[in-house]
DNA sequence: TACTAGTGAGATTTATCGTCCCGTTAGAAG
DNA sequence: CTTCTAACGGGACGATAAATCTCACTAGTA
């Protein structure tokens, strides 16, 4: 294996190797934390740090002094999960689950606008909800959407409510604030997230997180399906088998593939 | 923007491209493969290739020629997609913002060559001004940018005022320093500032400051919008508006990322 | 045999490192 | 409260060393 110093002296892999110290922190980082870890001049540093952030590869953040990825390191993020050998895998467990469950199952990602939907594995059925890749749902008022919320700080899920336009999407929509957060509360606490005809009138859905190695969300992973032939009930007693694919997702994404060999 | 060509000749950006390239395909993809695509010299591209993958950030396939992303970069990729950095957060602040007002709202920090916009929401009026996330506009002529200098010491001010091109972009825009250094001093005493026409013909905008903690301003947050539809009466009537909104923002970028829960 | 993909060795270009300097900030003394 | 000093973070300029480009070669294949 490379030491870490050897890749610092390799030009071209300074700059991966700044953006990986940028993204592992799940915060906004400034330039002098970043030099504390990666021993690199701060001259060098700086001006890698001013050419990734000119390149859309980093953001500075509203303090201007501290950054965060930019929506090309994004974009990239999106292709490399959505591509190579890893969404074989991926699709794999989804499409295990929804044939476990015998419903529409999806992965979704948070994005500016609400929930964008990642992959998704369809069933047979005649009736079924039409919301192909990369639709961007609600927060309020979806499984996922909700779940994302959930994982928020306190104040920051605090500020997100009282921004969100609490649009009433069907009778069952909660478009009052606090009704949402204690909703929110309610979904921190037992670590899944339900939607009763919340978005679509005659679709219900249950969410369950996809954590990272610390534990922090990475996406949500959700079934629905028409009430006509899922209740709520029959919803709930899917979360273990979808606890299950979620464990399985983010065993197979954290995981270097290069670990062992088949037993 | 940078061109395509301006980023290969940057050497810290030639991994990210071909990085790029190779997550692009949803396939492995083959060295040739890449340089039909990236106009670098073969054994440029052959060295980046080998490089990239000695440090795991590729990988290649059974058959020996074609990459696909490593274990590092799937890494990578996964903690940029799961830190919530909280922009959805501001970004839902904003759109409740600009769907009160009914006008474009913009986030604006300060960097060397002026402010240059962070976030922006449009509005659905056919007629609005064009400047993407990403431009810069002049500090003497805008709102962002004049509030901007009203937050610095008063010898900055003048030095930076001395050192500005006051262009004359209409013919509202203040081009002797002595009016815009008393602009500024207005603008710092009642906390917002205003272009009535000075940066661009027609488009009129006040700017409110976004403070943190110590109370030092972070960024500036305008609404601005035409003048045909938009009066500098009218626009003064949203500061309120505008300074909630930045205290939400205030809020949400100073608070810990630690949770504490909802009480 | 000819053609394509990948490889090796020097001259050259380029980014980088060390040093210095400026602006800012924290602390203390007047 | 002001002002001084010291220390720190951040930016500019020449020597250096790395990466790159050109050219020519090898190997595999049709």
């Amino acid at each position: 294996m490379s030491d870490r110093t050897d890749e610092l002296s390799t030009r071209s892999l300074r700059a991966l190797i700044v953006l990986e110290e940028v993204v592992s922190h799940s915060t906004p980082v400034t330039a002098f934390t970043i030099g504390k870890k990666v021993d690199l001049p701060k001259q060098t540093l700086h001006r890698i740090l001013t050419t990734l952030t000119a390149a859309g590869f980093l953001q500075k953040e509203i303090d201007s002094v501290s950054y965060t990825p930019g929506p090309r390191l994004k974009s990239l993020s999106v292709g490399i999960l959505s591509s190579g050998t890893g969404r074989e895998v991926r699709m794999a467990i989804l499409n295990n689950l929804a044939r476990d469950l015998g419903e529409t199952c999806n992965l979704a990602i948070p994005s500016d606008d609400g929930m964008v939907y990642l992959e998704r594995v369809e069933t047979h059925w005649p009736l079924r909800v039409e919301l192909p890749i990369g639709s961007t749902v609600p927060f309020h008022c979806t499984a996922s959407g909700k779940l994302y919320l959930s994982s928020l700080s306190a104040s920051k899920v605090k500020r997100m409510v009282k921004s969100l336009h609490l649009a009433q999407n069907t009778p069952n929509t909660k478009t009052d604030p606090q009704a949402l957060l204690d909703d929110i509360k309610r979904i921190r606490v037992q670590g899944f997230a339900e939607d009763d005809q919340e978005f679509i009138h005659g679709m219900l859905a249950v969410a369950v997180p996809v954590l990272n190695t610390e534990g922090k969300m990475m996406s949500s992973l959700a079934v629905h399906g028409p009430s006509a032939r899922l209740t709520m009930e029959v919803a709930r007693g899917h979360i273990d088998r979808l606890r299950q694919a979620a464990a399985d997702l983010a065993a197979v994404v954290c995981d270097d593939p290069d670990d062992e060999l088949l037993d």
